[in-house]
DNA sequence: AACGACGTTTACGTTAACGTAAAGTTAATC
DNA sequence: GATTAACTTTACGTTAACGTAAACGTCGTT
């Protein structure tokens, strides 16, 4: 079987944003459809993309920074200094995702409390 | 002792921001700071807020969301309706929450393993 | 009294990430 | 063949979150 294709609109279906998004993140280089005639035709690899910026972005990257992070995984860094350059880049973000998660997790903690504040508060109203 | 103060650009310093970013947040409405004669005196109550507002943005909450995240903590709903309302509205927060530290364990995850490939790289033109 | 460091207000400028509207093309259907 | 649905391009508009510049006040020092 050959590989699937979307179109635009499926693929802006599935993740809840408009066909605007998508033919944006084009127009900035994060994303290369092939073209069939004038429409734009998705592969798997670019639905894939498309879905890592989101991911991205949901936890307050921007499409630069997600772009960097995902273009990490593709190997045109063949030489010593690249590979080390990259594993420093590497272990930036990994110590500003931790910091995020900290965050995330303090957040709950706060989120927590407020939840036993409300049920303790509803006690005696019951 | 009376309890600590800050100006406007020791706060500045401390959280690595501008004063035109403090002033902003007071502009709109954020933070509520006394005055003495012109200038802005910051509470530790103040520099807390500051403190959770820049939390949010590190993981990409608006300023607006911030706010509201925060002022769940304070208890201007005294009836059922509203402690109810309180509650769902912590839910979903704790919701999104969660996908967004299952996005960061994933992009962690991730990096662990472009890590791993530039080492394998590495050893052989060790 | 001049200077520098800090503070203030007012106001226009900037960037990212799209929204929105206009106007047209192509393919399938009634 | 007219309509409808999905696609296209072009282009101006919008919002959030500040940046930046101008013009000024108030100390403490030299």
């Amino acid at each position: 079987m050959a590989t699937p294709t979307y179109t635009i609109s499926e693929l802006a279906r599935e993740f809840g944003v408009t066909t605007r998004t998508i033919r944006f993140y084009e127009e900035k280089g994060l994303i290369h459809p092939r073209r069939e005639g004038q429409k734009r035709l998705y592969s798997p690899a670019d639905r894939v993309r498309i879905k890592l910026i989101l991911r991205g972005k949901r936890i307050g990257m921007s499409l630069q920074e997600s772009v960097e992070l995902i273009d990490m995984y593709d190997p045109e860094h063949n030489n010593r200094e690249q590979l080390h350059s990259l594993i420093r880049t590497v272990q930036d973000r990994r110590a500003r995702l931790l910091r995020q998660k900290q965050d995330i997790e303090d957040m709950l903690a706060g989120l927590d409390e407020v939840q036993a504040l409300c049920e303790r508060g509803l006690e005696g109203k019951q």
